[in-house]
DNA sequence: AATCGGACATACACTGGTGTATGGTTTTAC
DNA sequence: GTAAAACCATACACCAGTGTATGTCCGATT
């Protein structure tokens, strides 16, 4: 019996591969966004996360405190990862015409490639309205890509007094984009007219 | 011991107020709202629906089969009092930036005040992510709506090409702005300036 | 080579939630 | 006013998931 499980568990431990890649911190985090992203965080659970990871809960009660712990932890590293990708845009000076098409295809056709991190993003937001640790996170992120806009926009010349109501028409557009359109047939289409929208726009206020 | 229970049966109907309003499903679906409002799909329990209305389980499971019951009628509801109230608006055909006027008030503002339905509007959303049936209950509403507003635009004598690219954006934002200001300190005065941001769009695109 | 701490397994207690069976009590219809 | 139907209570079995305590293996350090 013993020998038994013994070997199963050898066997096991080979077929995950002959190097033993122990789990760290991130490796859970990851294996969270995963379940985050397909079901939202009332889908986190833990012994799901250890089937997953071919481990049992034992190993998560090591790396983390409780399952509490756990959502802490992801949501700082959430936002810790989407204010540093934001100073990854800032330079890029150049035709301000370039410039802008290259913001817009980014922020609307480019997001909606890697589904994942829209899921997780989503996810968030939703968890926010009933945690107030999300709700503050979630808080600090739309703030400072709002004022990422608005930077934008006082590059463009834009008239300083529309410079903030358009940063916050062209956020709320994007998440509103994403919210409505993810996962739908004409998915790509809508975004594409969405996107044409919003530079016609925005080239019209430039040249008045 | 019967006599008892017969006691604080009895008083416990009567706390309830003397008339003993017996309960319809309706009921227990508007319960169901007010749980979906607060906590998401995912906090939709029997036993605090019950507790909520002052019954016991017993109750739940003669209106309804089982849990899936109650989120599918749920939805459905839903589906049919947001087509049922885009009937509501059609008439009004006055003056057209009035009416434009009005609206974006509508959308924006107004619906911004009752958070109740705002909040399971989202949950719903949400939910659309994991569930098929609330996915194409949702992908049908978001479809009339904005067809509703294409035909707004068309009497307004919109552009015909960009009719729909400017439904589209005018819908995308207000979910957007809905997802991202819900709950916020500068919530009524970030819509204001949306909202004025796109009632002076939509003027510039019909005066050329 | 002995040990010590990091990483994981195993087993148990406990909670919160669902579903079901059965019986009791109101309402309604006639 | 009574019988049927609608409504609700009680009690049980059951499951999924968490947290905790303790045991085990394994690699690195000295």
């Amino acid at each position: 019996m013993s020998d038994a499980k013994t070997d199963t568990k050898s066997a096991l431990r080979q077929s995950k591969g002959t190097d033993k890649p122990q789990l760290k911190v991130d490796d859970w985090l990851d294996a969270a966004a995963g379940e985050i992203a397909a079901g939202g965080f009332s889908n986190l659970r833990v012994m799901t996360l250890a089937k997953k990871l071919g481990v049992t809960r034992g190993s998560f009660y090591w790396h983390f405190r409780d399952h509490q712990d756990l959502v802490q932890r992801f949501l700082q590293r959430w936002r810790d990862r989407r204010l540093h990708e934001l100073q990854y845009w800032k330079p890029q000076g150049g035709d301000v015409e370039e410039e802008l098409r290259h913001i817009l295809e980014l922020l609307l056709t480019d997001a909606s490639r890697n589904i994942r991190r829209l899921q997780v993003e989503l996810a968030v937001r939703d968890f926010a309205r009933r945690n107030d640790l999300a709700a503050e996170l979630v808080l600090e992120v739309d703030e400072s890509r709002i004022n990422q806009n608005c930077q934008l926009f006082e590059r463009l010349g834009t008239d300083p007094e529309q410079t903030r109501g358009l940063s916050l028409l062209l956020y709320v557009s994007i998440i509103g984009s994403q919210v409505v359109l993810t996962g739908r047939n004409d998915d790509a289409d809508s975004i594409r007219s969405i996107e044409r929208m919003l530079a016609g726009i925005i080239n019209e206020l430039r040249n008045r």
